[in-house]
DNA sequence: GTCTATAAAGAGATAGAC
DNA sequence: GTCTATCTCTTTATAGAC
């Protein structure tokens, strides 16, 4: 039922969503829903907290799989793409529907989000402060900088495409370290 | 009403928009409203349109000022950012709400933005031909990787903010052109 | 746990006066 | 060009039988 409201929710957004469609996918009555989720709201909101925290659970089980900042980020980058491609409906509607919760909710949400958005500036910062990293640019603007390559693909990538997972994470993970131009 | 509808279908999602509050905050009765547009569907095309015709353009126009691809594609970003930070609700809601069109007009907006898209990666091809880009990665992931860089911006981006557009967009340049390792 | 039936509210859009 | 009034349809959610 989750499932099948992260992929309804980002073909349709929230508001355009009805219960009676969602319902008719798992093959019930938009009723029958209604014994199993209080609302169509606490749908959203289970998403959005679900998808965060796996993200941040994978990621920081990359982070402590390596000892050094730079392979940190690496291993980082290939987590949140792994993770994030594969349950993508329910990352993209978390990213772009979270504006459809009541204040509260929402505000947790973000919570959540700016906590993970902490773990990765962490790193980029720890990279900066051994060297690793250049230092020319705040670790914000590097983190939104890398924030922004690893959520706008989820938007793009298709399962069915020639680009893997696997490939587009190696192709960024060395995009964002070492650029694109040469010399 | 174009640029309210903007903010609008922003804040709430195309079909959590009601035309009465969209006509509510122009100052006039959502009857009223009917009078200068014929359907809610009708301002989300024309908004679509209009802002992929615009960022074309001037992707165009900062192309033609420059002669080497590498200094094109520095352009390019930079041209990219004021235009779509600058009308930020437009090209949030073209992005992400572009699904709520019906097919036949869904299908023509996603071919202006491809039109767009192989605006960009003629530049990074360019740039891989005349040596100034690396060629190890295709064009086609680079030039995914660039638009991540771009379009994610859009959803975060805050007029109001610390960071402003133009240095957003020279630090992103820097960042995928240079990437953020150090050597 | 699913159904039929329906309540209550709100949606997009139109008619016709001014 | 804006208004009031309203049509028609759809929405989320509930009630109660099975």
């Amino acid at each position: 039922l989750l499932d099948a409201a992260a992929t309804l929710f980002r073909e349709r957004g929230f508001a355009g969503a009805t219960t009676r469609e969602l319902a008719s996918v798992v093959g019930i009555h938009s009723a029958s829903m209604y014994h199993h989720v209080r609302s169509k709201e606490d749908l959203l909101y289970v998403l959005c907290t679900e998808s965060l925290t796996k993200v941040a659970e994978d990621a920081e089980a990359a982070v402590a799989s390596e000892n050094e900042p730079l392979a940190q980020l690496h291993a980082l980058i290939v987590a949140h793409l792994t993770t994030s491609l594969f349950d993508q409906d329910k990352h993209a509607t978390m990213l772009t529907e979270l504006r459809s919760l009541p204040t509260k909710r929402r505000n947790e949400v973000i919570a959540l989000r700016d906590r993970y958005e902490r773990i990765v500036m962490e790193v980029v910062a720890a990279g900066q402060a051994d060297g690793s990293l250049r230092s020319d640019l705040s670790a914000r603007l590097l983190t939104l900088a890398l924030l922004n390559l690893l959520n706008w693909t989820i938007f793009w990538y298709s399962p069915d495409g020639e680009l893997g997972a696997a490939e587009i994470a190696r192709a960024f993970a060395s995009v964002y370290l070492d650029g694109v131009a040469v010399g």
